[in-house]
This record gives C-alpha cells, structure tokens and sequence, in this order.
DNA sequence: CCTGCATCCTCTAGTCGCTAGAGGATCAAG
DNA sequence: CTTGATCCTCTAGCGACTAGAGGATGCAGG
C-alpha cells in the first residue's frame, strides 16, 4: 500500500496541491481513500491519471472534453471516434486563433512601429485605437481557448 | 440635445446593451445623464469612446491597460510613453501566444494525422495525451488574452 | 518529549470580461 | 389601447482555476 499525498501526486504531476482538489471536485479525479486523519492517500495510478489530464489541458481541450476523454481511455473497447472527432475540433479551434491572433500582431506591430516620442494627442497608439478605420479590420479577438 | 438611449449607443459601437452598463460599472464609460424615467441618455461622444473600448479589446488589450490609454486619450498633453509601452507589451503577449499555439497545432496534428478507426484501447489520440514522452515535450498552454 | 514548521483539511471568495435571466417599468407603433 | 420592444436593477453563472482564512496534523531536530 503505497500510497501518495496529495503534495507528492501534485509534485509528481506537476500540478499545484488545489488544482488537484478542484478536478477532485468536478469529479475528474475519483475521491480517493483517506487516512485515519482524513488526507487524501492516492495510489500511484492517480499519477498517470493527473498526467492525462494535465496534458490535455496543455493542449487547450477543455474540461468537459477531457471528461468524455478519461472515459474513453478507461474503456479502452468503446470506439475511439468521438477521441478522433474531439482532436480535430481542437486543432479547428487552434488553428483559427492563430489566425486571429496573427492579425493582431500586425495591426500591434504597425502601431509600435509608428510609436512616438511625444505628447498623447500626437500619439499613433492612441489615434489608431481612436480610429478603426486606420487600420486593416480584419482582428478581432479569439474567443478563450479553455484556458 | 440630440441624445442616444443604451441600444442605439450599443447599435451604433457594434457592443452589446449589458456590456455598456458593464463598463459604466467598473468605471471605463462615465455615466451618462438620465431621463425622467431614468434611462441612460448618451451624448454622441460616447459612441466614439466605447468604439475606443472596443477597438482596444479586440486587440486584446486589458480592461486595466485600456483605463490608462483612455486616460491618455483624454488628456493629449500627457506623455504617451505609457502608450508606447503597453501597446509593446501587448505585441509581446500576442507573440508569445502565437508561438505556444503554433506548438499546439503540430502536436494536435501529428495527433489527428494518426487518428485511428478502431476502439479507444489502440487510440492513438488516448495514448497521445496518456504518454506526453511520445510527443515533442515543449507546448504549454497560452495564459489567457485578456478576452 | 517537545517545539516548530511544513503540510494537510474545509470553506469561501476572487480572478477576467462579460452574459443570462428574473421581475418589473416604460415607450413607440399600429 | 394594446402589444411588443426596449429599458431598468439585481443577482448569478461561465471556465479553470487561485488565494486566503482558520484550524488540525505530521515529521524532523534538539
């Protein structure tokens, strides 16, 4: 019975202590047995557990994809096509917050470009975000990538 | 006296009605004059100011950061070195994003590029996220864009 | 054995930038 | 005069944690 503490599953995951308890709480994680003192006492299991999910999350899936993610691999005879479909959305979703991200970066860089050393009221920073119009219209920011 | 009411302002900026009471909220648009029957009556120059908001959002400047350039906009003999600065630190936000993305996507597509038919115990999506040794070890998710 | 500090426990509230909904008043068009 | 759109305030919810209060326990050194 080798069991973890909480502080030695999250330094094995690297994840901190009350994230552990959150995912615990959303039930990601399964309530694991306590002591007589009541912590928390994880087998080693619950680190490749954590693993998984830190990983995903990495990956910018969000929680209730990791969900149905932990099932799958926890019934590894269902089909895997819904792991395949959550994938390909996921890339869909980074992919087009790069491009939105993109155009940011180069209505940012003409407006640092263009920084001056002067006054506000001459400022170029100030007159663009004044003045869609100065500038290419095609940003607006992406939407959260679950994180 | 040509006035405005809450959705002719939000109309007019291309902004959402519960958005404009919420930045009068936090404190980003003054609040306005009322009506007898206490609607909110907007001059004109709020519309140019919320599509500052607005403008500045999208390219995914902080609610706190836009408080300062507002500041600015409103007092032209200031310095704009505060300008020049967030408007830096922002591109360098944006950039450090696109690169933690970009290292996302490759992951996800070496994943999807795997993808598999079968059921979830040969997935190569769920040994993907169960083994992070099998992918190249340097993604983490971006901190969110202020959006 | 004792002290002291690290770690653990639960619980609540805060982060960010909105968004949604309840429950009610008022306005404008037909 | 009625109907439906718009307005008001207020509270709560989103996602994924993070921070802090207030207290109990565990462990190592002296």
């Amino acid at each position: 019975m080798m069991s973890l503490t909480i502080g030695k599953l999250a330094a094995a995951a690297d994840v901190k202590v009350p994230t552990i308890r959150f995912y615990e709480q959303i039930g990601l994680l399964p309530e694991p047995v306590r002591t007589v003192s009541d912590r928390r006492a994880y087998d080693p299991a619950a680190v490749r557990r954590l693993a998984f999910i830190k990983h995903a999350r990495q990956l910018g899936f969000p929680i209730e994809a990791i969900r149905t993610l932990l099932d799958l691999a926890d019934h590894p005879e269902r089909s895997c096509e819904d792991a395949n479909s959550l994938a390909q959305e996921q890339l869909t979703t980074v992919e087009t917050k790069i491009a939105q991200l993109e155009a940011l970066r180069s209505e940012l860089r003409r407006m640092v470009a263009a920084g001056c050393q002067g006054i506000a009221g001459d400022c170029r920073v100030i007159e663009t975000l004044a003045d869609h119009g100065l500038c290419g219209r095609d940003h607006s920011v992406p939407g959260r990538l679950s994180s």
